[in-house]
DNA sequence: GCATATTATGTGCGCTCCGCACATATCAAA
DNA sequence: TTTGATATGTGCGGAGCGCACATAATATGC
């Protein structure tokens, strides 16, 4: 039975990723974790490349290469951070619209896996996915990796709110 | 409300993903569609490189390479195919064994998620899930792309079951 | 105060996965 | 039998990423 349960959800899991990464493809023209680094980034608190490579799972310079295409697009500034050594990474306006377009586009693309469910069970449906996410025993950094892609405005209780997201 | 919602399947949906590459790169050592190849053939009716391409979403030419990815580590054989110009793929022992760890890892990786939920809310789940799944308007190629990574002898009610599948 | 370790960023290089354009062989249809 | 459709394979290049290395700035130990 939980063998089942665990099977629909990797399917579900799946289908969901996968639209959500296609309508980041063409929002963005990047894969990868580029659309991932352009929501972080815009929560606008100036994270250095560093922080960024921790939230996003990459290598350092696979991050460096990352910024430079975001920087390239015209979506992100490097200015100067705390340190003369740490930049602090702020979107452009253009950015700031782009990132907007991201976010509609990815609730957009996950909305239609809701339509079949009538109001209450999309209530119960939304209890279980918040309880599931709030047991999951994570440090600050995993739960910014785990809502990389988050509208973090959306959820009025989010079960995993992480401190430097602001 | 529905935002939220949304919001919070699209961050279960992207964990449950992450996890399940994260493991199909361990036990493979290869990365993108890969591993759902993998899982496809495995089936054992012998697709085309051509079916196996449209079940995955890939472009023609990526999927002769998947497949000679596969080769090369000596887990898929090219077989001749109905047609002098058809091939018809299958796995080897050593494929099969592969297959067998992937679809364990995947379960091991995404049953974390369900281990907060008591049974009664496991069941809920279950049966919202499964809702989900099969009010989708699928053909029978999406629903075989939606599963390409399940292990389709779990299902006993299978939501989206896809003929060619067996 | 100065040598040393640590931290933060950037570069050179190569790998994997993939798509486009093209080539070739086989089958179907007029 | 020619012509178009189908199925596979190749040459080539691009995107995204990691490893090894280089450089600059800060923290630490004496």
């Amino acid at each position: 039975m939980s063998d089942q349960t665990a099977n629909l959800l990797g399917a579900v899991g799946l289908a969901v990723s996968d639209r959500i990464l296609e309508t980041a493809q063409n929002v963005l023209n990047h894969s990868g974790e580029t659309p991932a680094a352009l929501v972080v980034i815009g929560y606008g608190l100036g994270p250095s490349n560093d922080l960024l490579r921790r939230i996003l799972g990459l290598s350092h310079p696979g991050t460096v290469r990352l910024i430079d295409r975001l920087v390239a697009d015209g979506l992100v500034e490097r200015r100067r951070g705390p340190d003369k050594r740490t930049i602090a990474l702020y979107l452009t306006k253009d950015g700031e619209a782009r990132r907007e377009q991201l976010l509609a586009g990815r609730l957009a693309a996950i909305k239609p896996f809701l339509s079949a469910l009538t109001p209450s069970e999309q209530q119960t449906f939304d209890s279980l996915l918040h309880k599931i996410l709030a047991s999951m025993d994570t440090t600050d950094l995993e739960r910014c990796s785990l809502c990389r892609l988050c509208d973090n405005r959306i959820c009025k209780d989010c079960p995993i709110p992480a401190d430097f997201r602001g």
